[in-house]
DNA sequence: CGTAGGGTTGAGCGAAATCAAATATAGTGG
DNA sequence: CCACTATATTTGATTTCGCTCAACCCTACG
């Protein structure tokens, strides 16, 4: 899974707003892989920020650790996606990331990055990249704040099912996902215990069948009703205005 | 309070990275003042994304009305903030925004933020502005889920403080804040009743005092020692690599 | 002086946490 | 291939935090 191939990339790309040189750059940032053991940890909170990654193959998380000894997780990486953007304009990581299962990284530097934002076509697919993952977290906060646990494993499973089904790791409505419950509760911010009784309720009413790191949705659209999913933030294309104004 | 008067762009320009043409471009996004009246609405929901702004007077939040007939809060703006960068990438809004007070704000266009992309300096700029939002979301996204009320009310007042020092609006430990109980509520994902009651906890230790739309916290340092507050995500300067990085 | 929009306080309830123990299941080395 | 271990998951019992409902109070303002 390539840089190149992410929604926001192929965007700019079909609107013809990426040149051979962009196209290059951007596949520049994938030439040094490293090969990362489950567990991994690309790096803590509060060291030097000085690169980025692409994640290649494996999962991969970012978390903090807090005081009174839990763990909050913010995103769940998967293949294609960059690591490392949120700390861009910071000296300092403000979360520590980790692989969960084994997996491919691509790190590069920002030196790198800069070089993409002398390219506006690039620089605006690097913004609108970070957007997504924004709105992303936006939406994990909603649900949060506001819906039952229920409610928010629907949600949960619903985003990494379409997430999965973009880079096109869901098979006959089944994807394999390397998370424990201990990890999906410091996710969604509820105790691992209450995660297994929600995944009882869920594989009772027929919506949810997970045998260790595979899982099954019968009726994906079934769970997308349940929490009204709104999957602009996930599946929604480019403006085309953008290649307008990225010719000007 | 201008763009320019910002953290991250002061900080460029302090390292020389910002051009007199840069600057111009940044102040030529604050020509058009158009005033708010509390209350009134910016835009909605799933609109179409046509614009950005930069609050220069008041306060406005965005929300979401969710289906539950609740609301949930995602940013306060403060003056000097942008406002919408969350929807970049995107061609509808993914939240409403509104006023809180009445208040001016100067609304520009997605050409005019492409003509900043041109520019590296400016492109960093943005980008630096987008993932400090982002940061500060993610905080807010810890203490919502891991963290009681009144740990979540304390830091959220603590943030609220830091970013009014930041643009010089608290005087004497005190500062002006427009916000209803509910709004709050709201924005922490707990019922008005039980911000009350945290408020009356948070008196009675003498930590917080409140009258009406004033605040004072006779001690902020007690409250960020409560709350182990990490202020990098607001405090923070530019690396100062980026300097060289842009020059070359 | 009356009213409306905040804010406060009390009582009862419920969702989810915690604590604790019992079961799987995957991996490991022999 | 099996026994053993460590890690996950499930289930039950109890507790707690914060919600809801409801009444009441305050204060700014027309």
């Amino acid at each position: 899974m390539s840089l190149i191939d992410t929604e926001v990339m192929r965007g700019l790309n079909t609107q013809g707003a990426l040149s051979h040189e962009d196209k290059a750059l951007l596949l520049g940032l994938e030439l040094t892989p490293r090969y990362m053991s489950a567990s991994e940890v690309l790096w803590q909170e509060r060291e030097d920020t000085d690169q980025f990654c692409v994640v290649k193959e494996g999962w991969a998380y970012s978390y903090r650790n807090l005081k009174n000894g839990s763990k909050q997780i913010f995103n769940f990486y998967l293949p294609g996606d960059i690591i490392g953007i949120r700390d861009f304009g910071f000296t300092r990581r403000l979360t520590s990331v980790a692989m969960i299962n084994k997996g491919v990284i691509c790190p590069f530097s920002y030196q790198q990055l800069f070089e993409l934002f002398g390219r506006s076509s690039l620089a605006v697919g690097i913004v609108a990249t970070a957007t997504r993952q924004q709105a992303q977290l936006s939406e994990r906060l909603i649900y949060l704040g506001k819906y039952s646990a229920y409610e928010q494993l629907t949600h949960f499973l619903y985003e990494i099912y379409l997430r999965l089904k973009r880079i096109k790791a869901v098979e006959n409505n089944s994807f394999f996902m390397p998370l424990t419950q201990e990890l999906i509760s410091d996710a969604l911010g509820m105790s691992s215990v209450h995660v297994s009784r929600t995944f009882s309720m869920l594989r009772e009413e027929g919506l949810v069948i997970r045998k260790r790191q595979h899982v099954m949705l019968p009726d994906p659209e079934a769970l997308a009703r349940l929490v009204e999913f709104n999957d602009s933030y996930i599946d929604e294309f480019l403006p085309p205005s953008f290649s307008e104004l990225l010719k000007s």
